[in-house]
DNA sequence: CATAAATGATTATTTTTGATTGATTATGAT
DNA sequence: ATCATAATCAATCAAAAATAATCATTTATG
């Protein structure tokens, strides 16, 4: 039983149930449960479900806003060390896209009060900024009921048709090789954000460093800036590659 | 249990009797009543609740935005008629145009099972049919915050790129001599999903019957069928205009 | 065969929960 | 209004469960 059997078959119950508990999980499939966390882990940082203490349940039965649920989230503090620091870079008058994904969406906290405009293609960032200081426009497609975001060719060409001073994305893993994405899809908004705006920032926390998926969407050209809290030998590669790195800590 | 299925109940629990009590809570969700005062300092914290001394109310409709929604909405009964009898017109396989606006999204409850494509500018529509059977291809554009809908010219545009067997929609009032709408968004909208579908279903419920607002944006020509609760002698002008007229009661 | 990757067992750490206790708040009688 | 009583609350602590980290073993892969 491979992992993307597994991930197949949870995301089903997942789908069928809408949450799941660890125990369960790991008798049904039949590996051990230290397995199946691994697994949920890694789905949960691709944006495939959400992990609970002992389980896991569909994101888009978390209760909006979303960051009442996400306090528990995975990494949340590496995270949110993260975006403070890249909000940091933000100014009113901005124009910037925030990319889908768990990371990207905890910048929402720190650009509430800012006179901007957000273009975005998570349903996520839009229910959080609902109430905010931000213009927002949200970018048109099939919504992915899985991911909470919008994607298909529609939401590309969509997205190509505005221009932003800044982009923030996120990825599934970065190497000194490049950047890597667990869908399609989701690579090809990644990508169409980081043409069409001035500066691209990459923010990505220490679990994703390292870690490569199935599809490498990008040489890391389109990367301008790294926000992370790693601080390992790779940095230098990354900012030999022209990327100007933000180390953050927390 | 975890503090998200928790969450999720005491939410339900709350929309429901509008105030709840400790105790009680404790009880139903088989947890101690310490869990519960955590849970509910944590919800009121994230605004999802008043906490009172010894329990916790309800949010008042006045600060969430989307307040069609639930129960409370303005003569839900009819608008439930009203979409009840539409949605008999909705078959598998079918792909639909659903507006913004509280009486086209009383639908969504009557076709969560359907195997259909739905095409909206309407956020609350999205949330709704979240976990259900239908596919949601979301219009993109610019966020009204008020009306919680996908609005201008490239909503509009992105509406053209689309095309359906039927379209639901709704306007601020009719007369014989026309559709009247508060926006001129919203009327671009409208008028757009009517030219790119098959078939309009305009559904109505008595109290926008006779009124005008200041836009008037149709002349009826879009309109094929009309759903409503009224059953006046305006009907049989509607029915000379070659609009078939769905009567409703309840 | 050697190396790398994946899995499972074990242990330490963290999170969650519930009980207890003292402080605070509401209620009603005077 | 004031006080006494009862209820609720916040804080602390301990137990249980879940998780993360480490290491050994198995399984794949070149």
């Amino acid at each position: 039983m491979t992992f993307q059997k597994r991930a197949h078959k949870i995301l089903e119950l997942l789908e069928e149930l809408g949450e799941v508990e660890i125990r369960q999980l790991a008798a049904e499939i039949g590996v051990s449960e230290v397995t199946v966390r691994r697994d949920l882990a890694n789905m949960a940082a691709s944006g495939l479900l959400y992990r609970t203490h002992g389980g896991a349940m569909k994101v888009s039965q978390l209760i909006k806003p979303v960051s009442f649920a996400n306090k528990a989230a995975v990494n949340f503090k590496a995270k949110d060390a993260i975006c403070k620091r890249a909000a940091e870079d933000i100014n009113d008058g901005d124009v910037i896209f925030i990319d889908c994904g768990s990371t990207a969406f905890r910048l929402c906290q720190f650009i509430k009060n800012k006179k901007i405009k957000v273009i975005t293609n998570s349903l996520p960032v839009v229910n959080e900024l609902q109430n905010s200081a931000v213009t927002i426009n949200l970018i048109g497609g099939e919504v992915d009921p899985i991911r909470q975001a919008i994607h298909g060719t529609i939401a590309t060409e969509h997205i190509a048709r505005y221009h932003a001073s800044k982009a923030f994305l996120g990825a599934d893993g970065i190497t000194c090789d490049g950047l890597y994405a667990g869908s399609e899809h989701e690579a090809s908004n990644t990508l169409a954000m980081a043409s069409q705006s001035d500066q691209t920032y990459l923010l990505c926390d220490v679990s994703k460093i390292g870690k490569t998926s199935y599809l490498k969407f990008d040489d890391l050209s389109v990367v301008d800036i790294l926000v992370t809290d790693y601080n390992g030998p790779e940095i230098t590669e990354f900012q030999s590659k022209e990327i100007l790195v933000y180390s953050v800590t927390y």
